[in-house]
DNA sequence: GCAAAAGTGTTTTATATACACCCATGC
DNA sequence: GCATGGGTGTATATAAAACACTTTTGC
């Protein structure tokens, strides 16, 4: 005789960065950290960070340390993605996770956090993960790619300032293909959201490019149904 | 001396019907079915059909039979909107609500239900609800304003077959703008979505307008969370 | 000078909008 | 006929894309 079902509440996060790579047609691509399950089910399997949510922290908050405690890193963009909740997706007790995504960028000489528990993946060629969880990798993916062409969080991928051809690279990795560098520049520009800082990249062999801030503020929905991140408004057009 | 606090689950639907209203600009108008509630806190006050999660039953499952139960009818389109777990929207046990949104169809003389306990109210001119739910309303009415500018969503609130002037009735009602019949009907031919039955409807005094059906399957986002509603694909971009 | 990327200009294409006007029906 | 929406045509404005060309640096 078992013990009826319970349900069991779980805060996973969906964290991205943009690494320079070896080779290949664009110079940068998306890495995701997962995390090593140390007891079963799905034991020695890679997995999203996440755990528990207590019943005093807030979700975001929840996320955010998760995300403190396997990168070492600060989320740049922090936003709810779905909660995934079948019944069939872990044996046992039913776990409902709510699931965040979130983007930082690769500072420091990779602060990030890297041992025997702890790696980092290309995000289009993860291994087979516990649980629903590469299921969820494709939906952040696509939530990313969709959300990079109509907000700007490309943003959160670098840093104060930057010039445009950075700016692009972070769409072109993202988006999978070459974007023209005269029309980027004027999209961007007549977007409103870049402030010519007056400073320039010296150092190159060719002239060297203007270095950009983005405004502070968006203009954000309505109703944000968390009014915390006004930076980057929560879908949308989740078109 | 106090109890730990613990983590509840619960979910809560918010149900849109587009009815007729006696004048005004435009003819139709959004209305969203209420619950009172019967126990503290705010005993008394209007809320959204919703309940406690058994760890038995699917998030959908759940939202769907709510939808049921307060309103009699089918939706016609549900998707999840958002997970609300702010520790302040509760008073004693913290309550994480997963809202889902529904359009449903009023039919057969609004069968839906209306006791002293369950009550529909025009969505721009609700009282003041219980929890955060006035905020969670607010939210699901930009989403769903959000959404039909790229979906197409508004069938939901139609039967299978209709004229173009019904379909624009909807959008002009969600939208709160008039829109030209021309341009209208055009931006629809080439969405590729329509499909002319052949039909007319006579009786009018004026010409007969021709009967569509919507073609039954969408571009559906690579990696909808749920699969199950290809329909209507979740976020979008959630634009 | 030459290579390479920054930056500007111009043309084409597609899409949204505004609005004039004809069509088919009921009365 | 006339009123009423159904339906077509067309001109204009705005934005996206394609691509030629000039500018400024390092070597």
């Amino acid at each position: 005789m078992t013990s009826p079902r319970a349900n069991t509440l779980a805060v996973s996060t969906v964290i991205f960065a943009l690494r320079p790579r070896g080779a290949g047609p664009s110079a940068h691509v998306l890495w995701v950290p997962l995390v090593r399950r140390t007891r079963d089910p799905f034991l020695n399997q890679w997995a999203l960070p996440g755990g528990w949510l207590s019943a005093e922290e807030e979700l975001e908050h929840a996320a955010s340390r998760t995300l403190e405690e396997t990168t070492g890193l600060a989320p740049k963009f922090l936003e709810q993605l779905f909660t995934f909740g079948d019944l069939d997706r872990t044996p046992g007790d039913r776990v409902v996770s709510i699931v965040y995504w979130a983007l930082v960028q690769p500072t420091e000489a990779d602060r990030a956090i890297v041992d025997d528990n702890v790696r980092w993946f290309a995000a289009d060629a993860l291994p087979q993960l516990a649980f629903d969880h590469n299921r969820i990798v494709a939906y952040a993916l696509w939530r990313l790619r969709t959300k990079m062409e109509y907000s700007r969080i490309a943003q959160a991928f670098l840093g104060t300032s930057f010039t445009l051809a950075q700016l692009r690279e972070v769409h072109e990795a993202v988006l999978l293909r070459p974007l023209d560098p005269a029309n980027f520049r004027r999209s961007m520009e007549s977007s409103g959201t870049l402030i010519d800082t007056g400073e320039r990249v010296a150092g190159a062999r060719h002239r060297p490019p203007r270095l950009y801030r983005y405004t502070s503020t968006e203009p954000t929905p309505p109703t944000d149904p968390t009014n915390r991140h006004e930076e980057f408004a929560h879908d949308d057009r989740i078109r």
